[in-house]
DNA sequence: AGGAGTGTTCTACGACGTAGAGGAATCTGA
DNA sequence: TCAGATTCCTCTACGTCGTAGAACACTCCT
């Protein structure tokens, strides 16, 4: 079979050094994943299956499996690529408070998260060993240590601001795993009807952006009560 | 095909009035769904399939068709079962302070979820409109008012209770979506190699409960702050 | 020319969700 | 008593899925 456009053109990587070889290597890891993210994020996970895949890199689906072993293979290859789009800058001038340094890190991924809500299943069900997360860890230990939080208060703060922000983005974000939720309307009714204080205060609207803050806001204010009064040098009281 | 044991004997709906009619309704929404959350719960999600629980019920796949229109409606009755473990005593001796209100739901959504770790990702991703948590929501409202908190704050505060919980069980529970995390070994050398401090603060190990304790105490503090200073305005602090 | 990679395709298998038609048992009304 | 109607379940079949296994076409090395 013809190579198809789509791959000559716009992805595989680069032919090597002379114009006469422009077709060889047509697919690798990265390209085959980073189409598949796009599929991901434009048709949505369950549009995603290795035959689709290959006909839109215009292979045989089972080329893919000369790169990936299997599809989980694939999975992890996405959630490696979401992860690597959390590039905190590890010297930047955010890190002038330890405050600012850990808005900044749960803002970002966030950020991430929002781009790809239909990997948000995968994302969080795995252990996160990226150089990046465990870059900011390190850092956060460091700063946070510097101003009097134990190590151990400095994981668990790091950890309950990314926990926080997963399970608020399958809040903001999640379409019901498979169907459409039930329309926002009829179901306000029934509360109006039955819960007439929370209607009122749901009356509000929901602010998915003030919220998070909120929370963001209240679980740094929360932990700096733990750290010791005036602590200035380094683990100090 | 003679009826399966399995159904006569434990599961379905009770022969109405007399012993020789022992065979109409073999099955019921009720009790399929019921037999579905015990297979996701021993085999995890990725075994429950109709064919296969057909099987368990010793029926024909198709005959589940009858009760739910496909899959979809399904794994709805799940999530269903799983919001119908929460019991708030809405009246309950706990009510007693704001505070303790929260933390009791709180806690109990954290066992729940504990319960059916592969419920996780589906109850993560539908809006909470089951009756036990919408009336917890109104209780809240009310008892959070009392006590000087604007509806918008109390909304946000049980909403980020909730996210945080669900976000920590995610942490604290999930196998990877369909594999098997890296061994925890090989995945701490590097992290002592590279990252010392971190390593020293891992070192104390992972306690989910404390953690878990730390963030939700921390939450209720920060959100604690934005109280008006000496607010009397209902039953007192 | 002839092998040894390398990258892709072809074919096929078993499992999946579920549409559609067809039973068999029970209930109803005559 | 008996003929529909109703209720509950089974059978068969279709299209899709992940992927094993073999075969094919190129390029490179000798």
């Amino acid at each position: 079979m013809i190579r198809n456009a789509a791959n000559g053109l716009s992805g595989p990587s680069e032919p090597r050094d002379s114009a006469r070889r422009p077709v060889r290597p047509a697919l690798s890891r990265d390209f085959i994943i980073k189409t598949a993210l796009e599929m991901v994020d434009t048709r949505g996970i369950g549009q995603l299956s290795m035959r689709k895949l290959g006909a839109e890199l215009g292979v045989d689906p089972m080329a893919i499996y000369y790169y990936l072993p299997n599809k989980q293979a694939l999975f992890d290859g996405l959630v490696e690529a979401v992860y690597a789009e959390i590039q905190i800058d590890v010297d930047g001038e955010a890190s002038d408070s330890w405050r600012s340094t850990l808005v900044a890190f749960a803002r970002q991924l966030r950020t991430v998260l929002g781009r790809h809500p239909d990997m948000l299943p995968m994302v969080a069900t795995r252990p996160v060993f990226s150089p990046a997360v465990l870059g900011f860890g390190e850092r956060a230990v460091v700063q946070l240590g510097a101003v009097g939080f134990t190590g151990q208060q400095a994981l668990q703060l790091v950890n309950c601001l990314r926990t926080f922000t997963v399970g608020h983005a399958f809040a903001e974000l999640s379409e019901p795993v498979g169907a459409p939720a039930p329309s926002q309307d009829e179901v306000a009714a029934v509360i109006a009807e039955r819960y007439p204080k929370l209607a009122d205060a749901i009356a509000g609207g929901y602010q998915p952006d003030v919220e998070y803050e909120a929370g963001l806001q209240a679980m740094l204010d929360g932990f700096e009560l733990l750290r010791p009064p005036a602590g200035e040098a380094g683990p100090g009281s």
